[in-house]
DNA sequence: GTCTATATACAGATAGAC
DNA sequence: GTCTATCTGTATATAGAC
């Protein structure tokens, strides 16, 4: 069934948003479908193959949040904001991003699967940066759009990373804080 | 000999600093120094040993830099750009952040550890915010000290991480920009 | 301080039966 | 599709000789 494989993913990507791809193991993972790990690997042949379909399942997933965003009739400001918050929804559930998490194991991903994750990242990027250039006039930064996107991008992942080891929010509060206040 | 010990610590730090420190074994680190493995387990009983021991002498040069930076007769905008200098050697190296990258892992870090790497952040953040609160008037962000500080500590270290994937500094170049654009 | 040797556990992956 | 069984490699950690 293709139903088990998407339990498989879904149980993948919790397990790799709060503990990282390392510490995931097909057998983990089989115990907690209830199948054993052989039968993970017919699904997954190789750990890398369940990596790139964890990539590809979240950046579409993210994909279809942005599409129904830029769907609105809001400004650009409340755009923004509610870009931000998918990543304090990431937060709420005591997780981080998953691809934030494999860019600190990205020495360990097969080439193939960094580039989907450096996909992931100038996808997000693209989406801001097109946000912002609408609307260049109401910017309050003497930096370009693309720089102030990637801004925007590099430093939510941090804040997400960050509020984990406090166990607090205030760094992704920060972020959206400062970030809001740079549009009029 | 104390000399060792640092060996050990100098190679496990850089290799943390490159893959994290579950990727880290005693085995690979003891081959790299030229002894076996349960030599290293000499002189840090534990794998938490060590972490600490690498958390802890990481934050000791980190305050060094600081407080080199402090004594310098600078204004706050040059100071921050020395600040950031700090980040974009690390960048240099192909590395990124210690704690950066064992905050993405710190699911499986003790709490002693944890405690550790929150301190370390604490620590930077506190440095940002009391520079940036003498000078209080030159800051051209509607947001407090303290929160501009967290923006900026989570920024670095974000910006570290995702510049690795992509493998490019743009990310920290500008974050660098805007940083020091909030600063007349 | 470093070694050999070993205990124990777990990882990814495959073969072949059903 | 899932299973049992197994191969192979590697991990942390310890005991005890030198």
């Amino acid at each position: 069934m293709n139903d088990k494989r998407r339990r498989l993913e879904d149980v993948a990507q919790a397990s790799v948003q709060r503990a990282g791809l390392k510490s995931l193991s097909f057998r983990t993972l089989a115990d907690e479908i209830g199948i054993k790990s052989s039968s993970v690997h017919y699904h997954f042949p190789e750990k890398s193959d369940l990596a790139s379909a964890l990539i590809q399942r979240y950046q579409e997933d993210f994909r279809e949040q942005l599409d129904a965003i830029s769907a609105r009739r809001w400004n650009v400001k409340r755009k923004l904001a509610a870009f931000i918050a998918i990543f304090e929804q990431v937060a709420d559930g005591e997780r981080v991003c998953l691809c934030g998490m494999m860019a600190a194991e990205c020495e360990s991903l097969s080439p193939d699967n960094r580039r989907l994750l450096s996909g992931f990242f100038d996808d997000m990027e693209s989406w801001i940066a097109d946000l912002l250039c609408v609307n260049a006039d109401s910017i309050n930064a003497p930096v370009s759009t693309r720089q102030l996107a990637k801004v925007i991008v590099s430093g939510l992942e941090g804040a997400l990373l960050l509020d984990r080891v406090a166990g607090s929010k205030a760094n992704l509060k920060a972020q959206k804080d400062l970030i809001l206040s740079l549009l009029k």
